[in-house]
DNA sequence: AGAGAATTTTATATCGTTACAATAGCTAGG
DNA sequence: CCTAGCTATTGTAACGATATAAAATTCTCT
């Protein structure tokens, strides 16, 4: 605890114990050639004198920089899912000894220099994608470096990897169903741009439930995900106020801010949820819980995938599993009684 | 750019020009003891090779991390926040050599735990804080350690330190300004807990507007910025309800989610904004332009704050100056024309 | 030309930790 | 009693960079 002095490093428990650097290293992590009753007589040492290594020297001697990057865009960062990955990958890595840093990604920049810079530069051991594409040229290029990394979101590559990734192929089906037993027979849905791995997936779930029902459905092609709020609303707005005697819309938006566009574009002209149209919305956070109770809701847990990545990441570094951990989570449904 | 063979270091270098490892140290660093021609071919080397140094190495011998420290916590999160604050940080650091990373607090955990950890550790050669309590345990603590930092809100100390804050009290005072002049009677604003410094700047800011024009006013005892949802949701309902005839209410909102909560809750009720209640809220991203367009905002800067930080910060940690940085940030406010 | 100053480069030690090889101490077996 | 075979510990070198002191080189001026 001393800070007045210097800080304790082991030649610091050495010699107090009368041993050599060499032991203390060794006994402090548990290596077996050393007398357990050495072993323990260090670590109270330690303990006492408030010894913590030194990072910096353990990185230049091993190479391992025991830190985890995760690399985040600006659209993961609006309501929670940034925080609740961070959660739960800190979580993840309490007591492991690993540290999180976190690399954003700029709106105009390209997403795969950061990425090789971490590589390039060693500035991490592992690293935690989001928002996989389908031939994502990060995971191509951690694939190809050997580069031990965990996604959120699947790949069309054949070499398989290590992700987790929610079933947004079930959630689009599921609220494209629930759409029509609310009664709509025209379904409209808000897709990530094309390219995106969840893009197909949304869409598959979303066509096989639109052809079940045998519906009439719009999918835009000038607004998606990431599209400002003003287009998302004015191409809402443009839609209904076209819209012909008998149609019942029903939107599917697999993201809380789109959700939000949507609404106030259509309440602004008068319209109003649950009478003029119907919505099924992706959630990770309770924001639209509390501001509207009443709304179908999906929710996607994001810190338990953040906790599941890091984990993974971290078995994968240990070198406890040379496997690759592929995990699909399910949506958790809540929706309203009718 | 070879990494089949080994990583690239002085020692190569030093090899392929016949020099001492010293001497390109130094040529890289631009010593002026080293001759500019010298100076010159190194750094030429040094690029066609794709020489990068290693950080764990500077760290080592120098004690210096080359990294600064954002603490943020899960309040700060929330709409962009803490996005933007990341982005002006990066962006300040940019060029600089240094790196940013992000330590999360908690919402259950005591903040300033994270903090001594990172100076025990020394993880970061500076930090930065947001939130600040009048007699902020984390500030009190870094100065007497005396390590660099920067804090988001000024504190109530006698020993001076840099900080970047925004002008709350201007922010109430116009704003309850703002609702007087539409005519509204009752003000009310909820504010964040008491204890953090700008909760006293837009209270007094609130109450010197209040009682020059003369006005009834409440403050909530139960709810504060950091309240879930559902209660700032459920108080402004329940006050709403017990209005009296005549009464027209104007809430000033120093955060775009309370603002939400609250208008979801009178919405719910069948009140409008704009007839039955006023608001004027504080907002830092484009989200409540985009969904409520006529709403009277102001806007805080988070992005230019973070920047103004990240410049402060390194000015200190260069040691070019050597003085305290203290900025106050003017709101600039978006008021619908009437 | 040559001594001394100024400039440029080199040698050595070090930061804290760990890998590797070596040594001391001890027991068991022939 | 000597050696093989353990166990427990130690010594040395190295990771890559830099601070300090020393050395080599060039320059200046009488």
């Amino acid at each position: 605890m001393q800070q007045g002095s210097t800080k304790p490093t082991q030649k610091t428990i050495a010699q107090i114990m009368g041993l050599a650097v060499t032991t203390v290293s060794r006994a402090l992590k548990g290596d077996p050639k050393i007398a357990e009753a050495t072993r323990q007589q260090v670590a109270k040492v330690a303990e006492e004198i408030g010894y913590v290594p030194d990072r910096a020297a353990q990185r230049l001697r091993t190479g391992k920089t025991r830190v985890i990057g995760l690399m985040l865009s600006p659209h993961d960062e609006i309501f929670g899912f940034g925080n609740s990955m961070i959660e739960g990958l800190t979580r993840s890595l309490e007591g492991s000894g690993y540290h999180l840093i976190i690399t954003p990604t700029f709106s105009g920049g390209d997403d795969i220099a950061p990425i090789k810079y971490v590589v390039r530069n060693g500035l991490a051991d592992g690293l935690v994608l989001t928002r996989t594409r389908n031939f994502d040229e990060r995971v191509r290029y951690l694939l190809e470096k050997k580069f031990p990394f965990v996604s959120h979101g699947r790949t069309d590559f054949s070499q398989k990897h290590s992700f987790i990734d929610f079933n947004n192929e079930d959630f689009a089906f599921q609220a494209a169903n629930r759409l029509a037993d609310l009664g709509c027979n025209r379904l409209s849905m808000i897709l990530p741009q094309e390219g995106f791995t969840f893009h197909q997936h949304l869409r598959y779930g979303f066509m096989r439930a639109v052809r079940q029902a045998g519906l009439d459905y719009v999918i835009p092609d000038t607004v998606t995900l990431d599209s400002n709020l003003e287009a998302i609303r004015s191409w809402a707005v443009e839609l209904l106020s076209d819209r012909k005697e008998g149609d019942v819309f029903g939107f599917i938006c697999p993201g809380e801010t789109s959700y939000l566009a949507l609404n106030a574009g259509l309440r602004n002209i008068g319209l109003k949820r649950g009478v003029d149209y119907q919505a099924v919305v992706k959630t990770n956070s309770a924001i639209l819980e509390q501001i509207s109770p009443t709304l179908d809701r999906v929710y996607e847990d994001i810190e338990n995938a953040g906790l599941l990545m890091g984990k993974t990441l971290l078995s994968i570094l240990d070198g406890s599993s040379e496997g690759v951990s592929q995990i699909v989570q399910e949506p958790i449904f809540s929706f309203q009684n009718v």
